[in-house]
DNA sequence: CAAGTTATCAAGTGATCTATTGAATAGCAA
DNA sequence: TTGCTATTCAATAGATCACTTGATAACTTG
């Protein structure tokens, strides 16, 4: 192999995890496994696509190392393929938030009127000091999978039904699927129309999870590790 | 707009810059990019692409938000669009090869055998004592875009010919672009050839700078801000 | 084993992407 | 102005991709 083979078949490697990211189905998929791992039928359904045409998305994120995949009795559960594919995931939707001003824009339009939100930091502080109610909004089988310690689940849909179990005089910390999910958002407006202080937490579960992950066994580097035969 | 209309935007706006991702021929320009900024003639002539084409991956890397660029004279000189960029190419690049066994294969054909390598930390204690010689072996102009401080420029071009500068009694480290550089790979070797004990730098310069810029400034994740009007 | 569910495969069509070619434009220099 | 260089634009053919449809395979349950 000429050394001008060798490098281009090493960008061509590449290129085949960076298609993982060049289709917005996929993209849409890699969020909803930023929440829960889920069956194919599943994503197909919170997707909106065909089953056919979703498992063949899957097919290209495992080709692409994003996903991992194991078979339950009949179906076969996807999940996000460790804290590489979930930090990459955040990165690449950071980032484009940063750059480009279409997201803004379309991130707008969808999320409606910006509701009071709250950074990490202060959530630790105020909820140590018991002067918050942390409710998660996101739907029941994404908090059982994972959730932010302290929170109590309240999907959005039950949000109304279940106003009674909510305090008027405590400030109530909204979060969902992170800062494009619109849950939160509407929680709080949902709220605060009934009198209630509240506020949206600035991240979600994954960056929160993320997060966490990270303090506990700091980032290393893969580039700084030496490629081995 | 429906809701399901904005969200689908939403991720058609991310997809926008995934794609960017998606072609070989870009991140090798991406790659290029993290060494110096360059004309489109110079990364046509690098990357063995004729300049129509490269001028079309330029602009669809422009419309990403990728890199930016600034007329000068007749030419037009592009350049990673800041620290975002070059943490996004980085990440992508590390997590293809902690995931895809294939980029590990191809980067092992491409680079041939392995060299002794030193790390970051100890490359800077051992430089703080005096231990050592460091040379860049990329060529001049990318030296001259940036290098690690007290590094000695030495293209591998003129190794040989410059051999006699290099002391036969001190460890010589020399690094490159980074860990898909062959420059420094052969660099070694030369010197090895010649009876000097010498090293790899296990990362490049774009890591080393990126390193160097998040010390000075520390990320902020855009994660955590909020989208506004 | 047969029936039912879940996921994948295979084939086809329309859309998008890539690289090439040749023409057009922007700046520079005489 | 005329040439010259660097870059972009426009048109195109070939390749790849996305989604649909219908068939097939893997597994569970009766």
């Amino acid at each position: 192999m000429s050394l001008s083979e060798a490098k281009s078949a090493l960008f061509e490697a590449i290129a085949m995890m960076g298609k993982a990211f060049a289709s917005p189905v996929r993209l849409e998929l890699l969020d909803l496994l930023a929440q829960a791992p889920r069956t194919v039928d599943e994503l197909a359904r919170a997707s909106g696509q065909s089953t056919a045409n979703t498992s063949q998305h899957l097919q290209a994120l495992y080709a692409a190392g994003m996903v991992t995949r194991a078979r339950e009795g009949t179906s076969i559960r996807y999940a996000l393929a460790g804290k590489e594919a979930l930090s990459l995931w955040l990165a690449l939707r950071d980032a484009s938030v940063a750059r480009l001003a279409e997201v803004e824009r379309a991130a707008h339009d969808y999320l409606g009127p910006e509701v009071d939100t709250i950074g990490r930091e202060e959530l630790i502080a105020r909820m140590r000091a018991g002067e918050i109610v942390l409710i998660d909004v996101r739907p029941r089988e994404e908090f059982e999978a994972g959730h932010i310690d302290g929170a109590r689940s309240i999907p959005l849909a039950e949000l109304e039904a279940r106003l009674a179990e909510l305090p008027v005089d405590r400030e109530i910390v909204a979060y969902c699927r992170g800062p494009f999910c619109a849950y939160a958002h509407q929680a709080v407006r949902t709220l605060n129309a009934t009198g209630r202080r509240a506020q949206r937490l600035q991240e979600g579960w994954p960056e929160w999870q993320l997060a966490r992950r990270r303090a506990a066994k700091p980032a290393q580097r893969a580039a700084s590790r030496t490629p081995r035969t």
